[in-house]
RNA sequence: UGGGGAUUAGCCAAGCGGUAAGGCAACUGGUUUUGGUCCAGUCAUUCAGGGGUUCGAAUCCCUUAUCCCCAUCCA
């Protein structure tokens, strides 16, 4: 775990602590409709991963309510994800139509306590009664029907009576609601139709927002953790399992924002399309954002548990880059797998002056991996090298070989070109070159320095392999149709080669290609005979970038975004007149009289204490800014406009600082108390005396000598942090006026 | 005549009145028989804008702007 804490873990750990829940119980609830995907493995890693991080346990449940979109097969592949992503789930896998006759008993016992009932408008007449966003709808005349008729039409819908659409069971809530989910919500409608696990028993099937909350009580969840747009659901949630008067302990519901990713497409719908349409092969396409499809890549569940990691759980709409993910896995193929060396696209070498053949043993790994194995290199007078690798006229600061610049074979010996073959059309064909016979790796002793390592084959022994290499998906960043597609996102190198160990002795599944990427043997595709890889990721690329960088003069347009105003509402006439009185009788200045004014309750609330003290400044100050938080935030408040005045009269004093004064009010706030009480009691009075200041002081600048030198050498933010130091010292007693003036004096001297 | 969320660097993200964490990306320099890795360093005087409260504000108050979600018998 990072040190700091994610929102849902704070939450967590302080219904544990409270003892709310002794044991931590999540669940992940996909609906069994398409593949699980990236953002699946976020929400995986995280009720998963707290159910681990607490001790507790975290269910897979299928929310299998409509019967016509779910499937066996995703169900398979959903519990695929989980498995290869480490995690186990408590007992069997749920299902949500396990619970359908406990979730019709509820339904039951809504209806006889009169919280429910059946409804008989079409569809199209219960959008029209919904009323819109700004307009409140109407109940349906069926809602006045009898508890005994609801229970009645209830079973029968059960016992398949009715066609589709002819009734719905409803939640008897309130159509004005401004959150439009409370209209009434639809608790049960009739699907004549065959549920892959349930068959065709059922005729009526719960809405998610009935069968999601019970499914959790059932289970014993404690805590729901959902994605954002569910935020609106919340409400039905808890009506449900409040009207319902369950008995304790309940799950309550939290939600984080779902995972974004740059050049991607994350909807189930549009990966649907992407499938169906053939616009990729299948599921587990490499090329799709799938859970199958990245293990089919060749990523590892470490590296997207790690991502996972990464990015965070906020409640923010996010988009993450995909470099974040490209990054972990990466970093994680780099310290397990295999190097060897593998050439793309062939450019033939002869190399003149070398004869016959040989073995040269190279290791599996660098010298900074800490892995053990090597395998033999075979080497003869015609290799491959990687066509980029030469170049006839190259640019400034090229490494590798030309006419002019030896390179290094690697792990073999040092090369010189010495005669470019081209054809009719002034395409190389092929390079003549010489060997130095005393620069073998190991043992060099021609003391000739080269500027870069390249990787070769021995063109005779090398195995001819299948690259798959795949690019993004989408051309832009934020995709949204078929029309954002990357025409070029997949490239099928057929005539690649590989040197032989790895197809002879597969000392791995995955390698890295030296110089060029991870990759990845396909796990269906593959075979002896025919051997298909495919590219995991590149590696990072810093010459591509310097030479791609040359290029195009970007010009960083950094436009400064202009915000701009909107217009404050007028006050009214009483309003007006209050803060006139505000502004010209006592003094106070225009925002705190605008607060006051626009706020009844405010300013009834500052009338008051003003008759106990006559000081309309700080009163002003302290209701405008304090009291209208706890007003906002609470019906009722448990301190009085007198209690105010006398905490008001304590600052003015100079009894208390303003700083213990917040601390004070905070008290009053839990419990009412008088504040001269809770000074009294607690032996707030502030210390001004400097005689007792001074010391602390010089006690904190001891302490700390590296952040004086720091604020000598120019961070003055670090004065804060001295204030802040002494005040600590006298448990916030200290006046900090005069903490700040001595502190100033000491740090200037 | 709405309601609910959100806004900290190019991208994520901590922070909860007292020194603007961390990761990715980017950029220097060093090591390197991978233009990889690794190592060292740089990268927010400022937290969407404006105002207020305070000795002190990313944090509290007011206000404006922008983005997301909600009017499926989907989940």
């Amino acid at each position: 775990m990072s040190e700091s804490k994610d929102f849902l873990r704070v939450k967590v750990e302080e219904d544990l602590k409270a003892g709310k829940y002794t044991k931590i119980i999540t669940r992940f609830p996909p609906e069994p409709n398409g593949f699980p995907h990236i953002g699946h493995a976020k929400s995986i890693y995280i009720n998963f991963g707290i159910a681990r991080d607490y001790q507790g346990h975290c269910n897979l449940r299928m929310d299998d309510t409509n019967p016509t979109t779910e499937d066996m097969r995703y169900v398979e592949a959903l519990k695929d994800a989980v498995t290869w992503l480490g995690f186990e789930w408590n007992e069997s896998v749920r299902f949500a139509s396990d619970y359908f006759p406990k979730i019709y008993e509820y339904a039951v016992a809504l209806v006889k306590m009169g919280k429910a009932y059946v409804d008989s408008l079409n569809e199209e007449e219960i959008r029209e009664y919904r009323g819109t966003i700004t307009q409140p709808g109407r109940r349906s005349k069926y809602a006045q029907r009898s508890v005994e008729e609801n229970l009645e039409l209830l079973e029968r819908m059960k016992n398949g009576e009715f066609k589709d659409g002819e009734h719905v069971l409803r939640a008897r809530i309130d159509m004005s609601a401004a959150n439009m989910k409370m209209r009434d919500p639809l608790l049960y409608r009739i699907r004549h139709a065959h549920h892959f696990r349930t068959g065709d028993e059922w005729c009526i099937y719960p809405m998610y927002d009935f069968a999601h909350c019970l499914s959790d009580y059932i289970e014993g969840i404690t805590h729901s953790i959902c994605t954002l747009e569910f935020e609106n659901n919340r409400d039905i949630y808890d009506w449900v399992l409040d009207a319902l008067e369950l008995t304790p302990p309940r799950p309550y519901q939290y939600e984080f924002a779902r995972l974004g990713m740059n050049y991607t497409v994350m909807s189930k719908r549009k990966l649907l399309e992407l499938v169906d349409g053939k616009y990729v092969n299948g599921w587990d396409d490499p090329r799709l954002p799938t859970i199958a499809g990245y293990k089919r890549r060749g990523y590892t569940p470490e590296a997207i548990l790690n991502f996972c990691e990464q990015i965070g759980i906020a409640k923010a709409n996010s988009m993450v880059d995909v470099a974040q993910l490209e990054f972990c896995i990466r970093d994680d193929l780099n310290k397990k797998v295999p190097r060897v060396m593998c050439v793309v696209d062939p450019l033939e070498v002869t190399i003149e002056n070398y004869e016959g053949e040989e073995e040269i043993e190279a290791s599996y790994y660098p010298h900074d991996v800490p892995k053990e194995g090597s395998r033999k290199l075979p080497f003869s007078n015609t290799i491959y090298i990687e066509r980029d690798d030469f170049m006839e006229t190259p640019p400034e600061g090229y490494y590798r070989l030309t006419p002019n610049q030896s390179v290094r074979l690697k792990g073999a010996y040092i090369l010189t070109c010495k005669e470019v073959i081209k054809d009719e059309n002034g395409v190389i064909k092929q390079i003549k070159a010489v060997y130095h016979p005393d620069s073998r790796s190991g043992n060099d002793t021609s003391g000739i320095k080269v500027k870069s390592a390249i990787h070769w084959v021995s063109a005779k022994h090398a195995k001819q392999v299948e690259l798959r290499l795949y690019e993004r998906l989408y051309k832009v960043d934020m995709p949204e149709s078929l029309e954002d597609l990357n025409p070029d996102s997949l490239h099928v190198i057929k005539n690649a080669f590989i040197e032989p160990a790895v197809i002879e002795q597969k000392p791995d599944v995955r390698f890295q290609f030296e110089r060029q990427g991870y990759f990845y043997a396909d796990p269906i595709d593959y075979t002896d005979a025919k051997p298909v890889f495919n590219k995991i990721v590149g590696l990072k690329d810093s010459w591509n970038k310097k030479v791609e960088k040359k290029e195009p003069a970007e010009k960083p347009t950094q436009t400064k975004k202009v915000v701009v105003e909107g217009e404050v509402a007028p006050m009214s006439e009483s309003e007006l007149k209050l803060y006139d009185r505000y502004i010209n009788e006592l003094n106070l200045n225009s925002e705190i009289s605008n607060i006051l004014a626009r706020d009844a309750k405010l300013s009834s609330f500052y009338e008051e204490s003003l008759n106990i003290l006559n000081s309309p400044v700080s009163l002003a100050n302290i209701v405008a800014n304090e009291v209208a938080r706890e007003l906002k935030q609470n019906e009722v408040i448990k301190f009085t406009p007198t209690q105010i005045a006398g905490l008001v009269k304590m600052i003015d004093e100079e009894t208390i600082s303003s700083k213990i004064a917040k601390q004070v009010f905070e008290q009053m706030v839990q419990n009412g108390e008088n504040p001269e009480d809770i000074v009294q009691s607690k032996g707030l009075v502030q210390i001004s005396d400097p005689n007792v200041i001074e010391p602390l002081i010089d006690e904190v600048i001891a302490k700390n000598q590296d952040n004086i030198a720091k604020y000598k050498a120019g961070n003055k933010n670090l004065f804060g942090f001295f204030v802040g130091a002494v005040l600590k010292a006298t448990a916030g007693k200290a006046n900090p006026k005069i903490v700040n003036q001595l502190v100033e004096q000491k740090l200037s001297s």
